[in-house]
DNA sequence: CGACACATTGACCAGACTCAAAGCTAGTGG
DNA sequence: CCACTAGCTTTGAGTCTGGTCAATGTGTCG
């Protein structure tokens, strides 16, 4: 069984059960992997696209961009994650897909995909699950935009990666990489990137994060979930963030 | 067959096709047909359902509450939706279901729905769909709370309800019942019940609408889109509403 | 050593918030 | 049929979070 493959397993079985026969299914599945610089749009706004985009190492991130040239990340993507899966039965992409670090990624036609579906009617819900969990994220970030402040926001932002890269074990102790620009997280915060740089000043000198070349410490976990406000609840895992949820 | 069965057969075949076969399928659904007073919650957040709600007549809304009491609206839901659909592969609710109008509204056991799903594999794929239609509305949301000024934000949403409602059928010559409050508009657009008040006259101002007892007229719909920024793609509806979006 | 991308700072501005007080309006009961 | 209420809308005044513009640091890499 290819690594990719153990990826995909390993993912859906973060957010359900498989069994062998399925499991088995999912390994034979035919995939290309590309290597993607950082930057590169992956799947654009209103193309069409005839395969999912399995993410393996690095991340990626979904955004509209309005007339006016304003930007709105609308997701944040790591290993294990298909962000383009809902293209699945949505034709036209309204939103882009882009690497926001060197990327590796593999490619599944969507024919293939249709077709483990049909013979494996237990992996389609999980594959429907896995579009439900990113709806509930998206539910989550509009409360966030909506009614937190600026503080408040990046605070929930930096615990759900934390616990979402602890689900797939790519975090560390009390700390993980968080490989993006002020101006990403501006971009998914929904602020400017001025206030975005004094935020994040106001964050440290309350003693709950230090961020330095690209590496997020969480100085204060307690501290950081009380001021976002955060219940895990939303990202429906099943296992391997007890430690730090409990 | 139901006036019930129709409405969702009507509602599926906005979003895409059925064979004759699955026609019958959904027909013959068992539902249990419920009245609801306004403002009373049908599922609470943090509940586990064992039904799935079809909407027949009146306006839901679904929403978020923070610690402090502050709420954010989620999306509004208008006959033919299914507004807890996600709860068939999400065990616990992650937020709440309310009606906002007297409504009416069948309850659809999860069993009858997989028991559908499995012997009309299709069915599966359509209420697959109409899922991720509910997380393109969200991300659109996403977009409209996060970048848009307070006036595009409620011309967006005055712009999107006007297509739903045409979609099934709902909406007038240039018209359509809004049974939203002030209060209802602000935490669905992320601002204050004052500053809600005073972009509603800036509009009237504006010559764009007409809001009065519960009824929206749109006086300058190419206006209203333009300013909204509003691209109905992410509705990924398939009929009925060619006349307004030619 | 440049060049480029990213982070930081200062000064000023504005959209949106809060608090508090009136107006409306559709029901309700007398 | 009218007074009363409750819920909603409107207005005013003062405040503040976060935006804009423009300049200056900092760090990395060829």
């Amino acid at each position: 069984m290819t690594s990719t493959a153990k990826l995909l397993i390993r993912k859906l079985e973060s957010i359900g059960h498989l069994t062998d026969r399925e499991r088995r299914g999912v390994a034979d599945l035919t995939m290309v992997t590309r290597e993607l610089a950082s930057g590169r749009e992956i799947v654009p706004d209103g193309s069409t696209p005839a395969h999912c985009c399995l993410l393996i190492e690095g991340w990626a991130c979904r955004y509209k961009t309005l007339q006016d040239g304003q930007r709105q990340i609308l997701s944040f993507h790591i290993p294990g994650d298909i962000p383009d899966l809902q293209s699945l039965h949505l034709k036209v992409m309204d939103h882009s897909l882009t690497s926001v670090t060197d990327c590796t990624a593999a490619f599944i036609p969507h024919e293939h995909i249709r077709t483990l579906v049909a013979e494996h009617p237990g992996l389609g819900g999980l594959l429907w699950r896995d579009t439900l969990i990113d709806a509930a994220i998206f539910r989550e970030w509009m409360v966030n935009i909506g009614r937190r402040t600026a503080l408040e926001r990046a605070a929930h932002l930096f615990c759900e990666m934390y616990v979402r890269m602890t689900a797939i074990a790519l975090a560390g102790e009390s700390k993980f990489p968080l490989p993006l620009t002020q101006a990403d997280l501006s971009d998914a915060l929904g602020i400017s990137a001025v206030h975005t740089n004094r935020t994040l000043q106001h964050m440290r000198s309350l003693g709950l994060i230090s961020l330095r070349s690209r590496e997020l410490h969480i100085l204060d976990w307690d501290g950081l979930k009380a001021l976002a406000g955060f219940d895990p609840t939303y990202l429906h895992l099943n296992v391997g963030t007890e430690a730090i949820l409990g």
